[in-house]
RNA sequence: GGCCCCAUCGUCUAGUCAGGUCCAGGACAUCAGGUUUUCAUCCUGAGAACAGGGGUUCGAAUCCCCUUGGGGUCACCA
């Protein structure tokens, strides 16, 4: 394990819902920091103004906290190099890029979208390689200058070497080695004045003291890029680790078309932050003792950012569920109620003290939080009425259903205590006496009190339900029932 | 299409860097049993993979090459 304090970032875009990736990124960049006594940084990557949502940076705040990837600095929080708003921070690029126009590693660029957008259409169609046809690339000095000083439209362009070839090293993959002649010049600065993603992610990176850079794996092939550019503001390399992209279940990149990836709709779901973090946490790396189910903490003592797998990890709700299964019965009593109320599940109208007494007879069957409404309603109000045939299993009749509804009603009105292992025993008996096989019993009873074929233990709903409601609702079943026959 | 990355059960993966202990281990899912008043939990068991072909080697899932497949990227988006 790295010993040097790492500061890492993420560096979210304001255009949308929070996303899953972002929290998947978020959790390795985090972890290491927290590993290496160094600082996780958050950065908001707001340079593109045609996509940008205003709500969105909130969004992606309270996403990461709620999820407890919490920052060191960041836009909100302030901290030594701020601004952490890419938009906030246009003096330091315009700085920068006048550096990289004096010393020639950078160059203006005055042809149009347009134009450029035709000659990639040309290019497409002569199956010729796509980029910039360096028409400006060797412009007079003196005449861009004029140009640029006469407020004519331009962008800024990096002036990638005809030859050569550009390498740095992946931590994950390996080294990495492009030919100079497949690296497009990019564009730098864009008309608008705004920084590209490439310029303000090196310049900030440099300005952060950002030792080591983890993304995901979009991002590997322009990292000759950025290594160029750090070359050109003479600049020391970050460590680059680049994750696997979460896939679709056909393998293709995540994406909201195919799966959800709001990290909202998890929350609204009711998925449980450790079971998300868990589940991202597997995506790509294995504990190494096999136990699979394990929170922040311990992913933190045992997680190794260069054991990251190389393979592309398809994104399966279905393990998550049951992740989420786990750690709903991992957590105790109390805290899982509180969690179930200060996630909004509670019911309308009920307290935490009333949950208390049903949560632990639907813990065993609770995958998501948003199911502990569903299957306790019957507790906190009367459920629409079974139907004759629900109240007959399929080995009965309604005359037998009918009789062991009454028999167990005449039970409970009598002196019996009605405290469970009296019910239990005395439930028993009848049933021996009568030689009556017990789901002849159980099925009809089951969705006389909470009219769904899939309920909690009986004995327990009975006594969390109160003898008198447990009477009642016997007594509609049995009216039910003679009605129909 | 060019370039780059990747390749173990349906899915997530261990094993690959330091070749033998791997006729490949675990988990989810599936199926079959058990417990049981239903569902679920829990327990037991089963089926299920080294993409293909060449090398190197006494020996290859592990190293090399080719093929195939998948993905990413080729924006004045990130």
């Amino acid at each position: 394990m790295s010993s040097t304090p790492a500061r890492v970032r993420i560096a979210p875009s304001p255009t949308g819902d929070p996303h899953v990736g972002t929290a998947y990124v978020a959790l390795f960049n985090r972890t290491l920091a927290r590993q290496t006594g160094g600082q996780f940084l958050l950065r908001i990557d707001d340079t593109d103004r045609s996509r940008y949502q205003a709500s969105s940076e909130q969004k992606i705040f309270d996403a990461l906290r709620w999820l407890g990837l919490d920052w060191d600095e960041g836009p909100d929080l302030g901290g030594p190099c701020a601004p952490y708003r890419q938009s906030e921070r246009n003096a330091i690029y315009q700085q920068k890029v006048d550096h990289l126009l004096e010393s020639g590693n950078a160059y203006r660029c005055f042809c149009s979208a347009e134009t450029l957008a035709e000659v990639r259409e040309k290019q497409k169609q002569d199956k010729l390689r796509l980029g910039y046809p360096g028409t400006c690339r060797d412009l007079d000095a003196v005449e861009s200058s004029q140009r640029a000083a006469k407020e004519e439209p331009h962008v800024i362009r990096l002036r990638v070497p005809v030859e050569g070839e550009t390498c740095f090293v992946d931590q994950i993959r390996g080294e990495i080695r492009i030919a100079n002649c497949e690296i497009d010049d990019q564009v730098l600065i864009k008309t608008d004045g705004f920084p590209t993603y490439h310029l303000a992610n090196v310049v900030d990176d440099i300005e952060f003291g950002i030792t080591h850079v983890i993304r995901a794996e979009e991002w590997l092939i322009s990292t000759p890029k950025h290594v160029l550019i750090y070359q050109a503001l003479e600049h020391p390399l970050p460590g680059f680790f680049h994750v696997p992209l979460l896939r679709n279940a056909d393998h293709s990149k995540i994406s909201k078309r195919k799966n959800p990836v709001s990290l909202d709709w998890f929350r609204e779901q009711g998925y449980l932050k450790e079971a998300i973090l868990n589940f991202l946490a597997l995506m790509g790396w294995s504990p190494p003792d096999g136990q699979e189910v394990f929170d922040l903490d311990r992913f933190q003592q045992e997680f190794n950012i260069e054991k990251i797998s190389t393979g592309a990890p398809v994104f399966d709700l279905v393990k998550l569920d049951w992740l989420n299964g786990m750690h709903i019965r991992k957590m105790d009593p109390d805290q899982l109620l509180q969690r179930i109320d200060e996630e909004g599940f509670l019911p309308q109208g009920v307290s935490p003290q009333q949950a208390a007494a049903v949560l632990p007879l639907v813990v065993e069957r609770m995958v998501r939080l948003a199911e502990f409404e569903p299957r306790t309603t019957w507790f906190f109000n009367l459920p629409e009425p079974p139907t004759p045939e629900d109240l007959v299993p399929r080995k009965g009749s309604p005359e037998q259903s009918l009789e062991a509804l009454q028999a167990t009603s005449a039970l409970l009105k009598s002196d019996l205590p009605f405290q469970a292992e009296a019910v239990n025993e005395a439930l028993d008996a009848m049933l021996a006496e009568k030689q009556w096989k017990k789901p002849l019993l159980f099925m009809p009873l089951r969705f006389a009190l909470t009219s769904r074929s899939d309920s909690p233990d009986l004995i327990e709903v009975m006594m969390v339900l109160g003898r008198d409601n447990v009477i009642d609702r016997i007594d509609r079943a049995i009216a039910i029932l003679e009605c129909s026959t």
